[in-house]
DNA sequence: TGCTGGCACTCGCTACAGTCGAGTGCCAGC
DNA sequence: GCTGGCACTCGACTGTAGCGAGTGCCAGCA
């Protein structure tokens, strides 16, 4: 049942070729172009291993071998090498975040520069609301029975929403609810604060108690519950690289997937501190995603983490340099927060 | 040279056809599905002056003809009839439309209702900056030295950025700063008021003078100058209906112009009121939608135009129907916008 | 003059047969 | 346990043939 040594290295060679060429590879030219030190007969015989065990298989009788996800994932765990980022990849990441003025910048930013270094789809989720702190809540008037809040997070997010308030409402009594909200939520979380604003309703002066309920239940269901999160999206047009050979010629599941943003915040968004998951394949919970793979990670400032950015590509991808480029853009991009 | 009633007829037929079946359509099949009351010998007759006046095409010699881009052209300008929207489609797009809370809602709801019912492309651009006119600027301090400018426009158009300012400013001269920008701009539309933000630094006291020049070059640098549209985007997943034919099998130069925010406002963006623009093949100004066509129109309250909207599809579409569905929805969104 | 039926012709599509070759599995021998 | 040799498989490619949708042209007719 092992797998000694020679036969990973067999399947090593398998993934970096085929990755290389997109061609089944046969025992004949793995030998000619790594140095394997065995003949071509002996690496068919660990290659009937390897199909036996699941982790290549044949596309057809007469043709070289390809590698399945379960080989794939061998692979990332077990066998492929970190290979670091080339001092122009490194130049590429800087030159291209510095100067961002802004947290929307930030992200615009982050999600192009993630595309064109993988050249794969890239997913960038803002910084996300029930991971913020309240820095101030503005409410400015519209009309008199009509304000715009304005959340302003300390990851730098902003949210407005409309308010349409149940009756006038003075000024002065706007500045006092003002004054209230942001005593009262201040550098709190949001994913802490449904108590918390629940309360607002009951310390306000019973005269400003209608217009308050309103402000709270906006601020609930659309700030935390609904809509929370944004999410940046860039790169589909190197779906199509790779021909009609990746995603079987047909591409439409894939754009399905990415049209939602419940599906890529499932797929980025569920990050635990300091972790990189690949997904490959069969191992994507969305049957749109089964010819495609998946590189996401957190990121944030410091350690915390805010928010998750990744890459989606064919199963057929170069795993070490889109690993590399994510968990290093991730980097770059946390401590330009932590700037901030 | 002229083309008679019946050949137009001829024109017409083929171009239904062929929208319908995707199929180039022969003198036969014509006559058995139209009442054009001629045989298919005239048919052909007909079709070789419509080919020698290039309306129309073939594939190969033994095949059917299909519309050129002169041929649709004609098709749209002369030949198509109008097709009203059913009532479920118009069921749907109230339904869709009512309850949006917010401009973003709007958009998204609108760029995705417009996908669904043509099955294609949309394209939302959101009001634009230029033709808003400024209902409050809004300067939330975040540290001393740091302040968040918000701007709600009447459109309900709301951007924020971060100012960094060239020393500690106290809140009472915030305030004083905050009065006067929203003095001197309040109810000014943004493509006037360069000189009038050149004008706000002068009228400030001296003291804070540097922070309205701040204030002033992010005002006309980032919000006017740069970045100032936005987009929304939907149903790119509709390209791969039709399968390979259209778009000659490759999306990608597709795929590639609708991640450049530049391509897009320039096929939806320039609008003259009331204007309905449809840019078919060769006559779009890109090489890259050299196989697409864009159908687009300008939306606003009442009679004036904030923005515009539009889809892309293959040449080969349904002219009528998405010529009905986008005007139909531009409307609707107008009258959401005048109710606020 | 304009429409029509008839007819020969074109040419893409499909099916089929044959060849080639990359790649395999297996086996005997070292 | 590795290797060379060998028979075998099967997809890719090529060439041929028949089919059929569709055409252009022409003579005849209203």
């Amino acid at each position: 049942m092992g797998l000694d040594d020679r036969k990973l290295d067999v399947l090593r060679a398998i993934v970096e070729d085929y990755v290389a060429t997109q061609e089944p590879v046969g025992s004949k030219t793995l030998v000619e172009r790594h140095q394997l030190g065995v003949s071509p007969a002996t690496v068919r015989n660990d290659m009937a291993v390897l199909e036996e065990e699941g982790y290549i298989r044949q596309p057809h009788t007469s043709a070289g071998r390809v590698p399945t996800d379960r080989g794939y994932r061998l692979f990332v765990d077990r066998l492929s090498r970190v290979k670091p980022l080339t001092p122009a990849e490194r130049r590429a990441i800087e030159r291209f975040l510095v100067g961002a003025v802004d947290l929307d910048d930030v992200v615009h930013r982050t999600v192009r520069l993630l595309a064109q270094l993988t050249r794969q789809v890239a997913v960038v989720q803002y910084p996300s609301l029930a991971r913020s702190s309240v820095r101030h809540l503005e409410l400015v008037p519209i009309s008199t029975t009509r304000l715009m809040l304005v959340m302003i997070a300390d990851t730098g997010r902003v949210e407005q929403r409309l308010v349409e308030l149940p009756g006038p409402v003075p000024a002065d009594d706007i500045t006092d609810l003002r004054r209230l909200v942001n005593e009262k939520l201040g550098g709190k979380r949001l994913s802490d604060t449904p108590p918390l604003v629940q309360a607002l309703v009951e310390e306000a002066v019973p005269a400003l108690r209608p217009a308050m309920a309103t402000l709270a239940s906006v601020l609930l269901e659309t700030l935390v519950e609904r809509h929370e999160e944004r999410i940046a999206l860039a790169g589909t047009a190197n779906l199509t690289r790779g021909g009609v050979l990746d995603f079987q010629g047909s591409l439409r599941p894939i754009l399905e997937a990415l049209e939602e943003e419940v599906i890529l915040l499932k797929l980025i968004g569920e990050v635990e501190p300091s972790t990189l998951r690949v997904r490959i394949g069969d191992e994507n919970e969305f049957d749109n995603l089964r010819l495609a793979s998946v590189v996401s990670t957190g990121y944030g400032p410091g350690a915390t983490i805010v928010g998750g950015l990744g890459v989606l590509g064919p199963t057929r991808m170069d795993y070490p340099g889109t690993i590399a480029t994510v968990r290093a853009v991730a980097r770059y991009v946390g401590d330009l927060l932590a700037q901030n």
